[in-house]
RNA sequence: CGGGGUGUAGCGCAGUUGGUAGCGCAUGUGGUUUGGGACCAUAGGGUCGCACGUUCAAGUCGUGUCACCCCGACCA
């Protein structure tokens, strides 16, 4: 019969190896493979599943937002990213170049776009003449390629998927109000849809984004305490539309520049994912993003009936809109329990010829293991049960997340919480000295400045007044 | 680019003082099974990372080289 829990032993120890446990996890759950050029990865069906659901509720609020999806080039002039001179300074290091096509050296070398602010103002420059062709907010998802050293699936490739929103603006306030309004739209679909609590804020100028005014972003803690930007939104000011000429003819008469913003999220979410909700059984996939929410396992599939009850149920499901698979092939059903518990699929049935005699089915929550009896064919139940576990994920993640945020006031506390694996909040002058000495004590490093500090606080690094409170962690 | 490690079947690994290339899992086939990773039988699968050298003989010894992984510096 059963060979004990020898599944348990494939993945490694989530608390004693969590890298090595989140590549496995990975790698046997299927959701990407390693491409043939280093730090790219093939992502194949079961992953890509995830990400066509990510893109489908990102795509809903998006559309909220006034933004419009479309699409630019891959290839980028290389004089482009030289416009903006902090822009070129923060990318050229990681930037791939095409020098040769068509069998000759080109003229002009372009660039595989690491983002594509630079050619997405270009265009923008000839679109907008005047206030009334204001606000352009166009969205983009597209892959983009970074020279990373060292990689991690989905959390750093050096090709990766993303999308790239683009807006200009007549006024700053505007330009900055859709900065703050996308941030919350990440941060709303983080918690509403991945299950995944947030701390969004400001960075800090170290890690703001290259040509950026301000860049904000939001952070999720990790299983293992590390944090994860999982979004930015860039306020970029000026600084685009001087160097890309984006001009308009504003109301008073007056030839302006445009105000600009930026704001994406990337496959990174997944790897996001996976972190933050995975345990030593593998996947734990909150249900809205879920590429199969329920499956049907049918036990003693051999005995008259079973197999076309199961395929029934499956049928009913599916007609309730509900993304259902029944597993059909022939295994043991032990083998099939741990594969897709593996999977991470939020629920799952057993049909079995005992549970047809009395009108009923097996239904177990792959986030807390626990089984509970439905009457056979309750549609209804089950679409609750989805509902409980989407909301119970993210309360049980907060609560996690809340209970490793620890508060200091000085140097010790602050880098004690961080050997203990703590996000630490503390008060901060907003010196750049004082957040380069916690990189030099520690590995944390400033997060993310999350909100103004009382009076009478002082930075817990230098012991000068605080303006802000800072979120310090380590981070991916 | 520094420091450490690994390359042998699809995956994970063993291979002794040089002497016919092995194991587990996975895969194909036949059968018995199926309520938490079943069992029996049987089959297929290899330029031992690559190159050169030493030797009657190299997975094993020597030199070189390439690739990958981990830890640092850089980053969504």
């Amino acid at each position: 019969m059963a060979k004990g829990n020898q599944f348990v032993k494939e993945i490694a120890d989530i608390e004693q190896d969590f890298p090595q446990w989140y590549t496995d996890v990975i790698l046997k759950t299927q959701l990407v493979d390693y491409g043939p050029v280093k730090g790219t990865m093939v992502i194949r069906p079961y992953g890509y599943a995830i990400w066509e659901n990510i893109q489908s509720e990102l795509n809903k609020r998006f559309k909220k937002a006034g933004a419009k999806n479309a699409y630019f080039p891959l290839l980028i002039p290389e004089s482009y990213l030289k416009k903006e001179a902090e822009h070129v300074e923060g990318f050229a290091p990681e930037v791939a170049v095409v020098t040769h096509a068509g069998g000759a050296k080109l003229q002009e070398p372009l660039i595989i776009r690491p983002t594509s602010e630079t050619i997405i103002c270009d265009m923008y420059a000839k679109w907008m003449e005047s206030y009334r062709d204001l606000p352009i907010i166009i969205n983009q998802w597209a892959n983009v390629m970074r020279w990373e050293k060292t990689t991690r699936p989905f959390l750093r490739t050096s090709e990766f998927l993303w999308q790239e929103g683009h807006t200009v603006h007549a006024s700053h306030e505007e330009a900055e109000e859709k900065t703050q309004e996308m941030l919350n739209v990440y941060k709303d679909f983080a918690e509403n849809c991945l299950a995944i609590p947030v701390l969004t804020g400001r960075k800090t100028d170290k890690e703001k984004f290259a040509g950026a005014v301000a860049t904000y972003g939001m952070e999720a803690m990790m299983l293992d305490g590390k944090s994860l930007q999982a979004g930015t939104s860039h306020y970029l000011g000026q600084n685009f539309a001087k160097s890309f000429n984006m001009k308009f003819l504003d109301k008073d008469g007056a030839l302006k520049y445009g105000y600009s913003t930026s704001w994406g999220v990337s496959t990174r979410l997944i790897g996001a994912l996976i972190m933050a909700h995975g345990d030593q059984r593998g996947l734990v996939i909150p249900p809205v993003v879920a590429p199969i929410q329920v499956v049907i396992i049918p036990v003693c599939m051999h005995k008259e009936g079973v197999l076309e009850k199961a395929q029934e149920l499956c049928n009913m499901f599916e007609d309730a809109g509900l993304r259902v698979e029944l597993d059909k092939r022939d295994a043991t059903p032990g083998w099939k329990f741990n594969e897709w518990e593996m999977k991470g699929v939020p629920v799952r049935i057993e049909v079995g010829p005992r549970d047809i005699e009395n009108g009923k089915m097996m239904v177990m929550r792959r986030d807390t293991l626990v089984k509970q009896e439905y009457a056979l064919g309750d549609v209804d139940g089950i679409k609750e049960l989805l509902d409980v576990v989407q909301k119970e994920m993210l309360t049980k993640s907060r609560e996690r997340r809340d209970a490793k945020i620890k508060w200091a006031s000085n140097l010790e506390e602050i880098l004690e919480a961080v050997e203990t694996k703590n996000f630490v909040k503390a008060p901060w002058c907003g010196d750049r000295a004082c957040e380069d000495a916690i990189k030099e004590f520690s590995q944390a490093s400033a997060r993310i400045i999350s909100e103004d500090c009382a009076d009478n606080k002082n930075c817990a690094v230098c012991g000068k007044k605080a303006q802000k409170i800072v979120v310090f962690a380590r981070a991916y």
